[in-house]
RNA sequence: GGGCGAUUGGCUCAGUUGGUUAGAGCAUCUCGUUUACACCGAGAGGGUCGUAGGUUCGAAUCCUACAUCGCCCACCA
């Protein structure tokens, strides 16, 4: 096959693209006794089309070591998901299609146009990721909603229930108003305000005198269950054991004293109510505190609320201020900025109210979670601090039932008369329990559970959800757990420690061996890239433009977990490889015309060793870091070895024997021939993981011999001990090469074109380059050299 | 407040265990129509490596403090 005579980039690409796809070059092989890498891809959310630069760096970067693993001879398995589950979702769709409230939707309608919304992220996600060159296996995709994912979810939630990991409590809960569900603690996000600390006036109902408390959230007076003061602050000592009455609902409250309490803080007196955050709910359960709550879970004011009942809560703090004001209990507002925390999906403050849902009991493990951490291989290392931090500061177990319509169904029902849980059997799964009855039961005896399952309970089984695409069992129980888990450092939190947690519980292992953690996505200031600041240009115009092994250049711009700006001149850079390799690859293919491998190696010639022996020492570099995930320093050394020492040198060098076709000059321009049909094809192989295009089409037009070989499934290029040079001659290159650097200097500095021929050079040398001599004059076209 | 990361020529970034005149690309300047490539080639200028101390024969690299920027966590009701 030729290489064409113009390298037409868009072309090109797709028509390779087209070729690894009939080929099946990326397909896993369930036949094959290669050793396994098995890879745990990210599945993005597809809710939205958001893809920028960003996903691109980080797919690309772990991308370049699977190719590499691949060309090691790894059997790799590299599936594909798409996270097409959960709230963002629903938001999405609530959006899209101005749903503003459920009960105008039935619960399948909506469920089928979050199907449709979904199928479209996949396609977006699907048509850019093949052209980039993703290598994944299309034949081996999932989607978090398919019931191939769902049976795997609801056996993860069967298999804890039975182990005892899991857990149904009653108790006060962080909950969107605005959603109307349970969140996690990882759904939180925070969110600064201007606001103001309110010092309120409570009487005491034993001596009448007025106490004074701070809030910045009057609006739970109503709700407050205590007032606490420091065991040794001296101002209140004789209010140990008694009572207050609250302004504007005027009920009795305990008075106690709890050592937590800031002194410092406005006049040392804490209201505690049921619950504006974490510290109301310690004391609650520390001092079994009354229960007050005022709003519903949709935020609506009840009974407790007095006169304000039937509103929302959102309305209370004006008007409860407006009548404290009214009766002279507002004695000072002082403005503050604080920070407090939002629901990440809906920006909603958050509220806690008191309901059943599930819960997996992470807390009493965190020693154990901990040390599954540690055992992970982090690249980069320090990452491993972000998973410490967060799982040493876990303060509440995991609530995995969600309120919501679109998602796994938790499989379960209650007995009406017993209120016993039951199960489904793994092989009736996945269920809906709302339009199934478990084999053995009777319909009117069960009540369903209605609530689904947290989207990490589904994503957190990634690494098994992909395993299980094959099915021969016997291998999928190969490709778990997973070689390697790649993915951004925001979501160590979330999906890596989910997934390390339920490895643990179900299996009592690791997921997976290796982490890859990338960073972020810059713009050129070097602020975050975000679809609302739009600061990016689409990915595909960027390929249109440049050519996806250009965009991929740019991705090994950075070492692993640093964040990368966007930089349209790296991506120039990257054009101009491709470029530079098309080229050599047409001067190649000219000069190896008619030339075959010969079975015993030609005799080399001093520079044809010295190129060979560069190429070792890259290879030896390009294998290393591509092992360690450093493909930044293999793509430089790659570069080195390309620009800096072949065609800066070396094919200059050599271009008189291979244009000679005197009888004399024939073993010379063999030996020449040789060393750039080894040389070249070594190269080839190693850029093959970043510039898997233009490789590629080099490779088949001086290479490949067969119509389905691919650049791709060769073997990665080996070092070989015959090219070493030895101390004297490295000591002779490294002058030849100083005296080809002078004679360029000369010529340049004397506006003398390097390509005519001057009459004689001086130079010094510390070694005898004379045998050299006649080879330097025709290369470098100097009639004579004078020591 | 705690933690992590960054700070290197005009710009974007490398510098693995401390070791000869600190590297690359882009940009700048000079030169060159040379038979793979003008999406090219050759040459040149440009940095007291954020600041201040310390360890060492020797520090961009190790230690301490500080400054600026970014991120994460905890946040006083």
């Amino acid at each position: 096959m030729a290489i064409p005579s113009k390298y037409e980039i868009t072309e090109r690409e797709a028509y390779w693209r087209e070729f690894w796809a009939q080929h099946n070059i990326y397909a896993f092989d369930e036949n094959s006794d290669k050793p396994i890498f098995s890879v745990d891809t990210p599945p993005p959310y597809v809710s939205a089309d958001h893809l920028h630069p960003g996903h691109i760096m980080s797919y690309s970067q772990a991308e370049f070591v699977v190719r590499f693993k691949r060309m090691q001879g790894y059997n790799v398995f590299y599936p594909m998901g798409f996270d097409d589950n959960g709230l963002p979702t629903e938001r999405h769709v609530e959006k899209k299609y101005k749903i503003k409230n459920k009960d105008a939707i039935s619960r399948s309608e909506f469920v089928k146009l979050c199907l449709e919304e979904t199928q479209k992220g996949i396609e977006t996600y699907r048509n850019l990721w093949s052209l980039l060159g993703i290598s994944v296996d299309w034949s081996k995709t999932y989607s978090s909603i398919n019931p191939h994912s769902q049976k795997i979810a609801q056996w993860s939630f069967i298999d804890l229930y039975r182990k005892g990991f899991l857990s149904q409590r009653e108790e006060p809960i962080m909950w969107d108003i605005s959603f109307q569900s349970a969140l996690a603690q990882t759904d939180l996000e925070d969110s600064e305000q201007d606001s103001h600390l309110n010092d309120i006036i409570f009487k005491s109902e034993n001596t009448a005198e007025d106490l004074i408390i701070a809030t910045t959230r009057p609006e739970l007076i109503p709700a407050a269950v205590a007032l606490f003061f420091h065991p040794e602050d001296k101002r209140y000592q004789h209010l140990i054991e008694t009572k207050a009455i609250t302004p504007i609902s005027g009920h009795s409250i305990p008075i106690l004293t709890d050592e937590t309490v800031d002194r410092e803080f406005g006049t040392g007196l804490m209201m505690v109510c049921t619950w504006g955050d974490s510290e109301d709910i310690a004391k609650w359960k520390k001092y079994k505190l009354e229960t007050r709550l005022i709003f519903n879970e949709r935020g609506i004011l009840g009974e407790l609320a007095g006169a304000y009942a039937g509103t929302h809560i959102s309305k209370l703090r004006n008007s409860i201020l407006e009548d404290l004001k009214a009766q002279n209990l507002l004695i000072k507002q002082t403005p503050i900025t604080h920070t407090i925390q939002v629901s990440e999906r809906s920006g909603t403050p958050i509220e806690f109210i008191i309901t059943k849902q599930w819960f997996i009991n992470v807390v009493e493990h965190k020693e154990a979670l901990l040390e599954q951490g540690r055992k992970l291989n982090w690249n980069p290392k320090r990452m491993f601090s972000i998973y410490s931090d967060w799982v040493s500061s876990l303060k509440w177990d995991w609530c995995i039932s969600r309120q919501r319509y679109y998602g796994v169904p938790i499989p379960v029902w209650y007995h009406r008369e017993t209120g016993e849980i039951i199960l489904p059997q793994e092989d009736e799964l996945p269920v809906d329990p709302t339009e199934y009855t478990p084999r053995g039961y009777k319909a009117e005896d069960l009540i369903a559970e209605q609530d689904v399952l947290d989207t990490w309970m589904t994503s957190s089984m990634s690494p098994e959800i992909g395993a299980k695409l094959v099915e021969n069992p016997d291998i999928a129980a190969k490709l778990f757990p997973s070689s390697l888990r790649p993915q951004a450092f925001e979501i160590i939190r979330t999906w890596l420690f989910y997934t390390v947690t339920k490895a643990y519980f179900h299996h009592n292992t690791l997921p997976f061996t290796d982490v890859m953690i990338s960073g972020h996505g810059l713009d050129t200031q070097g602020r975050k890239i975000s679809k609302r600041l739009g600061n990016f240009t689409p990915p595909e115009t960027t390929i249109a433009t440049y050519g996806a092994d250009a965009m991929r250049y740019w991705a090994t711009g950075t070492t692993l977990g640093e964040n990368i700006r966007y930089n349209e001149e790296e991506i120039k850079k990257g054009k101009k490889t491709v470029n530079k390799l098309f080229n050599v690859g047409k001067f190649a293919e000219m000069h190896l015309v008619n030339f075959t491998l010969p079975d015993t190696a030609s005799e080399l010639e001093l520079i044809d060793k010295w190129i060979l022996s560069e190429l070792n020492q890259t290879i030896e570099i390009a294998t290393h870091s591509f092992e360690q995930y450093e493909y930044y320093k293999a793509r430089t050394a790659i570069d080195q070895l390309f620009w800096n020492k072949f065609t800066d040198y070396y094919l200059e060098l050599i271009k008189y024997r291979l244009y000679d076709e005197s009888p004399e000059g024939q073993n010379s321009r063999k030996a020449a021939q040789y060393t750039l049909y080894i040389y070249i094809e070594s190269l080839l192989k190693l850029y093959a993981p970043i510039l898997p295009f233009i490789t590629e089409e080099l490779y088949q037009g001086l290479y490949s011999d067969t119509e389905s070989k691919s650049i791709h499934n060769s073997t990665w290029p080996k070092t070989n001990t015959n090219w070493q040079l030895s101390e004297e001659e490295n000591n002779l290159m490294t002058d030849i090469l100083a005296v080809v650097e002078a004679v360029r200097a000369y010529k340049s500095q004397n506006s003398i074109s390097l390509g005519k021929e001057i009459e004689s050079f001086n130079y010094t040398s510390t070694q005898d380059i004379s045998p050299y001599e006649v080879f330097l004059t025709k290369a470098l076209r100097v009639g004579k050299f004078i020591k």
